[in-house]
RNA sequence: GAGCCGGUAGCCUAGUCUGGAUAGGGCAACAGCCUUCUAAGCUGUAGGUCGCGGGUUCAAAUCCCGUCCGGCUCGCCA
């Protein structure tokens, strides 16, 4: 489509650069627009407007560009509507992503053993997910890493408890129950604050590898894992390529500080082991705690190296919360003074939190919205409206829809903002399901599929009738370029936002053109075979189902 | 106190990187549309100091400076 307007302007033998063509704001200005006039105007310091008639003049008509007309200082080309969505639709059929050389590891899913799994962490495996599955289409050979924190005080407390306080096992929800069991611990501890030597005293058992407190350390992490492996299944992300635990890497970082303070990198201070960062701006990193145990910190300088040792990895993307921004500003700024080269390869995708409107969600006092908790409530109301709009269907398959729509709706509902918005979640907003949200969309394609369902053969596109039409098909064309986008800047809602519009513009259509049976069946067939196929891709890469019916 | 990030109608949000034509959507409100491929839909009405003040520019929600409000972070939590 450019590519005839800088035929038409090179014929003329006027320079144009890329910036200079738009999509202008409103289809009455055309097609394309072009912004040359003012640089042109700047220079010779005349009017843009006058320029612009200047330069229009010279311009000849080629290709699917059908009209040139000036617009003030605009210069706005017409395209032959059906020369172009022909054109627009065949260009989208062919649309392919050349496969990149580089091999990008996007770690994710960094849960704690021994806490719930919470709508925070659904903000970030949604972002993590959809982030693959944009790279992996853009031809990245992409490596799903999950990283559990399986290690540190949070853990040592709740086996601390368990072994002192807490006899009684649940039968059922026990990766739950281990929640509820630290925050109780942490609760004691507050009261008594003597008691955190105890629990000190289990972290240290741990490092040392006390069979009696690594037995109960086994139990636990089993059921926590357990929990984690069936909700990341539910969630779409079932195959992690790399499955990463601190107990792994805990000891190696030990060794590391170790190493850091020989060299002279790290120092004492106070009794800890630390990386002065203050020349760099980026303050003290404290490597090891006074008392002598080590931190979760401790454990990541091995494992950004294990990461690129071991996965012969080019690029490493740590989709973390944005609070923890300096913190991986230290941990490259160290990996970079230890030597090591590939420390400018790590990237730290960062997002805001999810917060409740009584503020920050915290596992230690216990106030979160857990996983579990979110799920029965959507899926109940998910399930009823299934049942409203679908009279008579089964309860297993009813069930199963209410579970791909619930999802959507959640998926959908943190891909969409962007990185840096804080989210605070409602209620009355994830119960929703019309609008701009995840299940409108699913629903477009789904009544696309059933007219291609109910199609005879295939659509062969000859002609648009009316705007919404050629409007749809002006989007869908989009398609390659919202994605590229959307990998180079590592941004998911890109593809939600364009997702959305593009259901938008087929509901119009929809409403507006009868399809089958039509005078123009096999043209609008055409195009909503091509609606089908792009938004099953764009929910794909949310890690959205597309139902059958709905 | 310093650094980072947000501030767009009653509420939520896109657009900010890469400045362009009347700032797109959605929710809530109001008025319409189901003998027609699924109304989780469509159409219309109403709602805006793009936090505020300067500057740069032919042109600023967008760039620069200042400022206010909110969030996060700033050594032994993760």
């Amino acid at each position: 489509m450019k590519e005839d307007i800088f035929k038409i302007f090179r014929d003329a033998g006027i320079a144009v650069k890329e910036s200079e063509l738009e999509s202008p704001p409103d289809p009455k200005f055309g097609d394309m627009s072009c912004t040359v006039a003012f640089e042109v105007a700047k220079k010779k310091k005349k009017n843009p407007a006058e320029v612009a008639a200047e330069i229009a003049a010279k311009l000849e008509v080629c290709g699917v560009v059908s009209q040139i007309k000036v617009a003030g200082p605009y210069i706005n080309f017409f395209f032959d509507r059906d020369k172009a969505a022909k054109k627009m639709l065949e260009l989208l059929d062919k649309v392919k992503f050349k496969k990149k050389k580089e091999k990008v590891m996007v770690e994710y899913a960094n849960i704690n053993t021994h806490k719930p799994i919470h709508i925070g962490h659904l903000r970030n495996i949604s972002l993590g997910e959809s982030l693959s599955r944009i790279l992996e289409l853009c031809g990245y050979n992409t490596v799903r890493a999950y990283y559990i924190n399986d290690y540190g005080m949070h853990v040592a407390k709740t086996i601390w408890y368990l072994m002192n306080h807490e006899t009684k096992r649940p039968k059922e929800n026990l990766a739950d129950w281990l929640g509820e069991i630290y925050v109780k611990a942490t609760r004691k501890i507050k009261d008594s604050p003597e008691l955190a030597k105890e629990a000190s005293r289990v972290l240290q058992l741990m490092e040392e590898r006390n069979p009696e407190v690594m037995k109960v350390w086994k139990e636990t992490w089993k059921w926590s894992m357990d929990d984690f492996w069936e909700t990341f299944a539910e969630l779409g992300s079932p195959k992690f390529d790399a499955k990463l635990y601190e107990h792994q890497v805990f000891d190696a970082g030990k060794k590391i500080s170790e190493e850091l303070l020989e060299k002279g990198i790290a120092k004492r201070s106070e009794g800890a082991i630390i990386v002065d960062l203050g020349k760099y701006g980026l303050g003290v990193y404290v490597l090891i705690k006074s008392d002598g145990a080590a931190l979760y910190q401790t454990a990541d300088l091995e494992l950004a190296k294990k990461k690129f040792r071991e996965y012969d990895i080019d690029i490493s993307i740590y989709v973390v919360a944005s609070e923890q921004k300096l913190y991986f500003k230290q941990i490259f700024k160290t990996l970079e003074l230890m030597g090591f080269k590939r420390a400018k390869d790590c990237h730290h995708l960062s997002y805001e939190l999810v917060y409740l409107k009584e503020g920050k969600m915290s596992s230690r006092e216990g106030t979160l919205i857990t996983y579990r908790q979110l799920k029965e409530k959507m899926m109940k109301k998910a399930f009823k409206e299934v049942m409203e709009r679908n009279k008579g269907m089964a309860k297993a398959r009813a069930l199963k829809l209410a579970k791909q729509i619930f999802l959507a709706a959640v998926k959908y509902g943190f891909l969409k903002v962007e990185n840096n918005k804080k989210f605070v979640f409602d209620w009355g907003k994830a119960l929703e399901f019309e609008g701009d949200t995840g299940p409108y969309i699913q629903y477009s394609a789904v009544r696309a599929g059933r007219i291609l369902e109910k199609r005879k053969k295939g659509g062969k596109f000859s002609s648009v009738e009316k705007d919404v039409e050629y409007d749809l098909v002006r989007k869908l064309y989009r398609f390659g370029d919202v994605v590229s986008k959307a990998a180079e800047k590592r941004a998911p809602n890109l593809v939600a936002n364009y997702a959305a519009e593009l259901a938008k513009a087929f509901s119009e259509f929809y409403s507006q053109c009868k399809v089958i049976g039509s005078d123009y069946e096999s043209s609008r067939l055409a195009i909503v075979e091509a609606y089908c196929n792009t938004i099953s891709k764009c929910l794909d890469l949310l890690g959205i189902d597309v139902p059958e019916r709905m």
